[in-house]
DNA sequence: GGGAAATTGATG
DNA sequence: ATCAATTTCCCC
């Protein structure tokens, strides 16, 4: 019996191995295995058995199967080697990404003494073992690393593995009543405990120990009479479920959620619905409605939420609707609690999961519905390893599983968009707020007439300085948005104009006030300001550029009294503080709040009646063809934070270019518009979606050597261009961030309105390009990065 | 020339 | 990925 093993290395081939008759009955699909490797054991998984392997080749035996039930039901399996692939990655790596963590026994290199006696000529440092003691990591050993061969060759030493799995389901010991009570007479005490674990069923030692104190002899006692019995149970780590919580009652639904919900629920089999819902118009309502009714068919419902948007209130909600049967998957767990939740998937305790992106491979059964909030969200797009897009991966999951597939956002991916018109998705639509909240008036203020003064606060334009104070007199709060962190994003000498760039990367670094360090935004490295010039010596430098921290400054100088805080990556680094700074906007102890992208994301504050946003031209000029579309996506986002109570929300947007279709689509709140005339320019420009695309990424630390190898995969590819064919490629060119932790970055984009034509090129690519390391070969499909 | 560092090749 | 074999690099 042979099987074939997809194993956890960047290979897009599996592995045959011969199944040994003693393990050929456990042995299924799905199942991970232990095999041997080269000189090594690896963990694999078994992916089809009785395959015809390859001839010539001898098979090496399985050497151990890992689990009892298979970690991969056969439909997620086989969805994580279509996405395989789809994505061109390796297998091992996508069923490696599809299971929590830390759960594979790992084998790590290690040396253990022989019974053979040392020579005088051994080194010092093996004298002091005790022979034939526990094995030592090779790792540990470092300083010794180039006498450790000839200890082997003299047969001191003996190669050996030390085996361990950090992480694994947490046990606690347990007992068990497994005979009735006795006639005969004994301790009152072992009769009580006898009688409790009766009633109790299975039991926690130390529950049983928080009833009856000093236990432990009466229960050795039961066991030797085979009264009870002691076993080891599967105990949760949970931190979340620890505090009960309130269940609510779900709210009367406006017709237009309503007409929603029983569209979505009449829904037979597979089918894809695009739901454009305003800000604020109770989308998250609809989503609670449409699992209840999965739930009341006997179906099991997922979510998937941006990364950021797992925050408690979240999850809070869901489990104040739907209890505590719900497995949350994020990445503020430890491994030990991810494995748990992902167990309880599996086991079928749960019937709802929500998660950021790879919760798409959660394990749950007769899954009837998946949910994609804020589908628009690039966060869905998986930037490094296997580059899937975890939205798309939703609707092809659904589509295999025959499960209902949502998409929500109030402002849709332009792929999504274009799904709705060529009718791959249904479109239904959210337009008003349930809460009578009005969508905010929003206007531009031209940067060009309003020249902000050149003051301490010089990107705060007059008309946004007025409209700040009128919202402070009448004791409501205001958030500025602005897309950039850091005091200054340019350090700049002004003697000679020597900009301070990072050394690794090609960007300049950013001045960060608060901790007094200059940043370097893409590889984190940083270091103290210089004293001096170190182009010309000159002593000081200037700090023209503007970022949240400056823009806090300006807020506390122009309005000493308003209490301010700013929200972005460095005052909120954990949930924590993310928490802390959202709950005190909520309780109206904030009147001004400056930040980045995270003030954008879904919170709904009911005071807010003003957002100012300090440039939309940061956004707007990213080099990448999708700059319009997040502009339009942030901005709509940010602007929805305003007027979501009561009060009427006013927006301002502070750009140099107010003509800009984007910028004209956000004012008049008119996706369609946007929609529409960014479509149109994608298909002229052949540009997803209206073709598909695919990014080559060749980078390495000596330019010259990347540059030649992306023009030699250029000239190659363009050799299997036919001029008729229907595909173009741009490039080689030097990647936006041309230079990254000191790699050179070029990259060439290859796009086609036929995905089989863009499949067949690329399939004639040798496969050992991916392998190489320096330099180094991505194939990024359906890419969302472009730096 | 010798040893270390980088690169290539194979793993079933 | 990772180990072993091979080539290249680099300095004395």
């Amino acid at each position: 019996m042979t099987a074939e093993i997809a194993l956890p290395i960047p290979l897009r081939t599996c592995f045959h191995y011969a199944i040994p008759e003693a393990l050929d009955a456990q042995a299924q699909p799905g199942m991970r295995v232990l095999v041997p490797f080269g000189p090594r054991k690896m963990t694999g998984y078994l992916v089809r058995r009785n395959t015809e392997p390859p001839s010539q080749i001898a098979l090496q035996p399985i050497i151990g199967i890992l689990d009892s039930e298979p970690t991969f039901t056969p439909q997620i399996l086989s969805f994580c080697l279509w996405l395989a692939d789809y994505y061109c990655a390796a297998p091992g790596e996508v069923l490696r990404g599809a299971h929590p963590a830390g759960n594979d026994p790992i084998f790590i290199p290690a040396v253990r003494r022989t019974a053979q006696a040392l020579a005088p000529t051994a080194p010092e440092w093996l004298k002091n073992w005790p022979k034939e003691g526990s094995p030592i990591a090779l790792t540990a050993l470092k300083p010794y690393a180039k006498e450790i061969p000839h200890a082997i060759e003299s047969g001191w030493l003996e190669r050996c593995h030390i085996t361990k799995t950090k992480v694994e389901p947490k046990t606690a010991l347990s007992y068990r009543a497994i005979a009735p009570l006795p006639l005969r007479k004994r301790p009152l005490k072992c009769d009580e405990i006898h009688r409790w674990l009766i009633e109790h069923g299975v039991s926690q030692l130390t529950e049983i120990k928080q009833v009856f104190k000093n236990c432990a002899p009466h229960i050795k006692r039961l066991l030797e009479e085979h009264l009870i019995a002691e076993e080891e149970i599967e105990i949760e780590r949970n931190p979340f479920f620890a505090a009960k919580i309130e269940r609510d009652r779900p709210p009367q639904l406006n017709a237009a959620q309503q007409k929603a919900v029983d569209q979505i629920s009449s829904a037979q089999g597979y089918c894809g619905f695009l739901l454009h819902g305003v800000t604020g118009s109770g989308k998250t309502e609809v989503y609670l409605h449409v699992i209840e009714k999965a739930l009341a068919r006997g179906q099991s419902a997922l979510v998937l939420v941006p990364e950021i948007a797992l925050t408690p209130q979240l999850v809070r909600r869901f489990r104040a609707r739907l209890g505590d049967q719900i497995a949350v998957l994020h990445s503020g767990l430890t491994p030990g609690e991810r494995l748990d939740q992902w167990r309880r998937c599996r086991q079928g305790l749960v019937q709802v999961a929500i998660g950021a992106r790879s919760s798409i491979f959660a394990p749950l059964r007769n899954l009837g519905l998946i949910i994609v909030d804020e589908e628009h969200d690039p966060s869905f797009k998986q930037a490094e390893g296997v580059r899937y897009q975890g939205r798309d991966m939703a609707l092809v999951r659904g589509q295999r599983e025959n499960a209902v597939v949502i998409l929500g956002s109030a402002t849709p991916s332009l792929e999504s968009a274009h799904n709705a018109r060529i009718g791959k998705l249904t479109r239904i639509s959210l337009t008003e707020r349930p809460t009578g909240g009005r969508l905010p008036r929003i206007e531009m203020i031209d940067l060009r007439c309003h020249q902000p003064p050149q003051d301490r606060a010089a990107l705060l334009s007059l008309p946004l300085r007025h409209a700040i104070s009128e919202t402070l007199a009448r004791g409501e709060q205001a958030i500025l948005f602005l897309n950039r962190r850091g005091f200054s994003n340019v350090v700049i000498c002004p003697s000679c104009g020597q900009v301070l760039e990072c050394n690794s990367c090609s960007i300049s670094y950013t001045w960060h006030q608060r901790s007094q360090l200059l940043r370097c935004h893409y590889c984190d490295a940083c270091r103290p300001l210089p004293d001096h010039c170190p182009h010309c010596g000159h002593p000081g430098f200037e700090m023209p550029g503007q970022g949240t921290e400056r823009v806090e400054e300006a807020l506390s100088w122009l309005w000493p009294n308003a209490r301010i805080a700013r929200l972005d990556r460095d005052t909120a680094q954990t949930a924590r503080h993310l928490e802390d700074i959202l709950r005190r906007m909520n309780q109206g102890e904030i009147d001004l709040l400056i930040g980045t992208q995270m003030v954008t994301k879904g919170h709904d504050f009911h005071r807010v009646t003003l957002v100012g946003v300090l440039s939309a031209d940061i956004s707007l000029s990213f080099p990448d063809f999708r700059s319009s579309e997040r502009t339009f996506q942030l901005l709509t986002q940010v602007a929805g934070r305003a007027g979501r109570g009561q009060l009427p929300g006013r927006v301002f947007i502070q750009t140099y270019n107010p003509d800009h279709p984007c910028l004209q689509a956000i004012r008049d709140q008119n996706y369609a518009q946007f929609a529409q005339n960014e479509l149109q320019l994608r298909q002229l420009r052949g540009y997803p979606p209206s073709s598909y695309a695919a990014v080559l990424r060749i980078e390495g630390h000596q330019s010259d050597a990347v540059e030649k190898l992306a023009k030699e995969i250029a000239k190659r590819l363009r050799n299997h261009i036919a001029s008729t064919d229907p595909i173009i490629l741009r490039g080689p060119t030097l990647a936006p961030i041309g230079l990254l932790r000191g790699k050179t970055r070029f990259m060439m984009l290859i796009t086609s309105p036929q995905r089989s034509a863009l499949r067949k090129l690329l399939s004639t690519m040798d496969p050992a390009l991916f392998q190489r390391s320096e330099p180094h070969v991505i194939l990024d499909i359906d890419p969302y990065d472009f730096l």
